[in-house]
DNA sequence: GCATCGATATATCGAGGCGATATATCGTGG
DNA sequence: CCACGATATATCGCCTCGATATATCGATGC
């Protein structure tokens, strides 16, 4: 699941896995927490899939050829910690083409319309989309959010007789009501929004 | 994370696999998917544990000798199966003692105060638990949301300059806000009424 | 009788998420 | 000069979860 902010991430500009992760964390870590056991990995998927690739260090693709001696070597790493206050080696990811497309296609894919995450985590990227798919995805959103209101508002109904069901469960289910109203409401504002914007085109969002 | 709700289920009246996820899905669909991938395996974790036990089907733990011959005992199967219109042989399982000191354990435990999966879990089986403690529950899941709320003000003020963040990215930490004071206010209604109870003791609740 | 079908029921597999942990390296201050 | 905390990469094991396999039961139709 986090091939989409990683992607989204690297497709403002190529950044190393530490880095990555204050970015996701500062940027969703509200609503996802995201872990180095599920980052790295998904660095490595990605990597295998020619979606991302590692850009030398910092110092650029610079040669500084082989001494062929020891203290040649250890001098040149004097002269490069000098000159940049370099960290610990570290890899710098790039996002390339291919993984422009798959970007694309995440942000697109329609399968995971019920998991907030998901939808959390292609709204903060959703500028990459054209405005139609934009708007698709909202909608999506939105339907699945009727369906789900219909649904709680079934399963507390269902409570037949008098004292039925617990306080506790209930007080829950009443407050996911809630929530999922609130929820709705939110996406539609989001789509009035949208619709205003594309009514009056060429008024791009700055930054 | 299954193991909570599977005890707390049990510990009202033994039952099997398949009619546990109905319930689950029936109580907490709306905050938790349950799949048999996770309800299996936990199920097998529970009675290695020792927390739950299989109970004979049905007919109870009747001994139905054996005959000795093949003949008789499909005989005796067949006489089971007109007496009771048993499904396929499924396995009970009830909770054991242990079984409801884990689950008691469970409710306690105060690691998990920042996964609304977990207390959402909680908040369901609660009933279970003595007042002091629900209400340490409450406490420590208001004081979390609190926390929240201020790294959420944090995060959203942090946006330095004119036109920093992206607008969907902004208004999904605006509505995260929101949705953490509505939160808050739940649960502070919760331990306001709490309070209450506790006031008034022998005031217990029915059903 | 019996074929078939949908609901009931148990179980496993592989991919992935995540907390814990290991291991370096760098900058800072004692 | 070294201890310590922040930076940085990586792996391990346990768990979740969707997909899938496999039985069995009850009802329906012929």
């Amino acid at each position: 699941m986090l091939e989409l902010p990683i992607l989204g991430l690297l497709h403002e500009e190529p950044m190393h896995g530490y880095e990555l992760k204050k970015r996701l964390d500062e940027t969703l870590g509200a609503v996802t927490g995201v872990s180095y056991g599920s980052l790295y990995p998904a660095l490595r998927r990605l990597e295998r899939a020619g979606a991302i690739e590692v850009v030398e260090p910092d110092g650029g693709p610079s040669p500084i050829p082989m001494t062929g001696s020891i203290g040649g070597e250890t001098a040149a790493a004097r002269v490069r910690r000098v000159l940049t206050p370099s960290r610990r080696k570290r890899k710098e990811y790039r996002i390339t083409d291919r993984g422009a497309d798959v970007l694309e296609g995440l942000l697109k894919a329609s399968e995971d319309a019920g998991d907030e995450r998901a939808f959390a985590l292609k709204l903060a990227f959703c500028r990459h989309l054209a405005p139609e798919d934009r708007m698709a995805l909202f909608e999506r959103r939105r339907d699945w959010l009727t369906q789900k209101l219909a649904r709680v508002r079934g399963a507390l109904g269902a409570g037949a007789g008098p004292g039925r069901r617990d306080l506790y469960t209930r007080s829950l289910m009443e407050h996911d009501d809630e929530a999922t109203e609130r929820d709705l409401a939110w996406i539609e504002r989001l789509i009035a929004e949208e619709r205003q914007i594309s009514g009056q085109p060429g008024a791009e969002q700055p930054a």
